[in-house]
DNA sequence: ATAGTTATTGATAATGATTTTCATTACCGA
DNA sequence: TCGGTAATGAAAATCATTATCAATAACTAT
């Protein structure tokens, strides 16, 4: 999704656009790796020098109701979002410098079949991260 | 793994055993929960009185050194720690009372063989966890 | 068992990230 | 264009985690 659907989304749920917001919607929604709050700070602030950290924060938090963006979660912390996948996606992580891709066609349908008769467990979703070297890495 | 078990290994790797650390390994080996090291600074500390909050940070990271406790990413949070599973098993936990549980047998060769192929990426690991209700809470 | 070495401890202070406060600004519907 | 009010950024407050440090206690070598 662009930068534009994102505004629209936020627009068409009541949230004015602005040119912070511009900024950090610009930043996240074209980059490739899970940003934190603070490289979107500083991205951001490239376009618009004004910005300032606390509407990073801010924006963060609605572009992640909107689910519009995701927390990713790695070794080395879980503050970096990403832009969101489509349908039934994860993410397949480069430990080396990042990238991140979405793949699909888990089926876990079998196992948590199995797992749910065994433990007596009610399952309801399931997390599933891929790590490697991307091809320029590897 | 029972609580000796954990203290034995803090000893064969040049540890000491104290009082402090008794209290945090017995208290994070039994329980069947996550849990933060708050938690187990309360729970700790009704073994032992004096046990100070930044041994627990100390212990626990020395814990997940020797990979006997590993750290649980969760929607609310990812600083909580659990015993860690035998061999290749993944967390299962209670999206309302926040019991967790190892299992095994997830296969996912021809998945990662699959988008290894497509995005060129060499798959070195995987993170895998199911949320659900417990028996006792569906 | 004792003594000496030194890892460990907990209180305290420092740090760093995130949140809250608040007066000012500027978006946008009327 | 104007007015109501959402949004902003600077600054202060908060919260979790980490570093410091003098006192203590675990273990090793006698
Ligand atoms: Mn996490
Ligand atoms: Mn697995
Ligand atoms: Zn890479
Ligand atoms: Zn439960």
């Amino acid at each position: 999704m662009s930068a534009e659907t994102w505004l629209a989304q936020l627009h068409e749920n009541g949230y004015r656009i602005t040119a912070a917001r511009r900024a950090v919607v610009e930043m996240v929604a074209k980059s490739t790796h899970a940003l934190t709050p603070l490289e979107v700070y500083d991205l951001g602030r490239k376009k618009y020098r004004a910005l300032g950290l606390v509407t990073v924060y801010r924006t963060l938090e609605k572009l992640e109701e909107l689910h519009l963006i995701q927390r990713v979660h790695q070794p080395m912390g879980c503050q970096a979002f990403i832009s969101m996948g489509q349908g039934h996606q994860h993410l397949l992580l480069c430990q080396n410098c990042g990238q991140a891709e979405y793949f699909e066609g888990d089926d876990l349908e079998a196992l948590t079949k199995s797992i749910s008769k065994k433990t007596g467990y009610q399952i309801n979703e399931h997390w599933l991260q891929l790590f490697g070297l991307c091809a320029n890495c590897r």
